[in-house]
DNA sequence: AGGAAGATCTACT
DNA sequence: GTAGATCTTCCTA
């Protein structure tokens, strides 16, 4: 039970875990964001618990998947007790199973895979059916594995796309890593 | 039933 | 740097 913030900062440089048949594709998080609930007017759960973003009031390490602009992106609930909040995984570091990401992808420049939350979730193929899948079990499909992190230098800026974004910095980044959006 | 929005991406100038 | 594509969900009538 994490404050949105704090979680966001946290799982910078840990690695997504996406089985798929056979094969199992892996990125380290470089980017993310996060998303509060009645203070934050950019966030879904602005206007209160509604179907779609149910997750968000539910219990941490869960799966919450929004569709914006035809593309889904992929959030991990995160916050204290009886609080609200996520964390959007804006860009991912390809590690394993490139070939497939391509694919999924259709592009063979590896800087486009996972550099942006609509690519990474095309690249691992992921859609809404994940929608509050527990990320912290490594029988899921879709996990996030603990790593430990050398001195990682951690850069934070404003959130990206925003429309009404708020005076703090809550878009955090891995110093230097170049697949981090822009 | 229909329209509008949205935490985006790509392609083109 | 700007415009257009794209699509699911929600809101209003």
């Amino acid at each position: 039970m994490k404050d949105p913030c704090y979680v966001a900062r946290n799982l910078l440089g840990n690695i997504i875990v996406r089985k798929i048949d056979s094969e199992i594709l892996t990125g380290k998080i470089v980017e993310t964001e996060a998303y509060y609930g009645k203070k934050d007017p950019a966030s879904r759960a602005y206007k209160g618990e509604k179907n779609y973003n149910k997750p968000m009031f539910g219990d941490p390490g869960k799966l919450f998947i929004y569709m914006v602009h035809s593309w889904w992106l992929l959030n991990i609930v995160a916050h204290k007790e009886n609080e609200v909040g996520a964390v959007l995984i804006r860009s991912l570091e390809p590690l394993n199973g490139i070939q497939k990401m391509m694919e999924y992808r259709k592009t063979n420049k590896i800087f486009l895979l996972t550099s942006g939350p609509g690519r990474l979730t095309q690249a691992l193929n992921v859609t809404k059916q994940f929608n509050g899948l527990d990320i912290t079990r490594e029988t899921s499909d879709l996990f996030v594995a603990e790593v430990e992190k050398r001195e990682l230098e951690i850069v934070s800026s404003h959130r990206i796309g925003v429309t009404k974004d708020l005076p703090t910095k809550l878009r955090f980044y891995i110093k230097d890593n170049k697949f981090v959006s822009k």
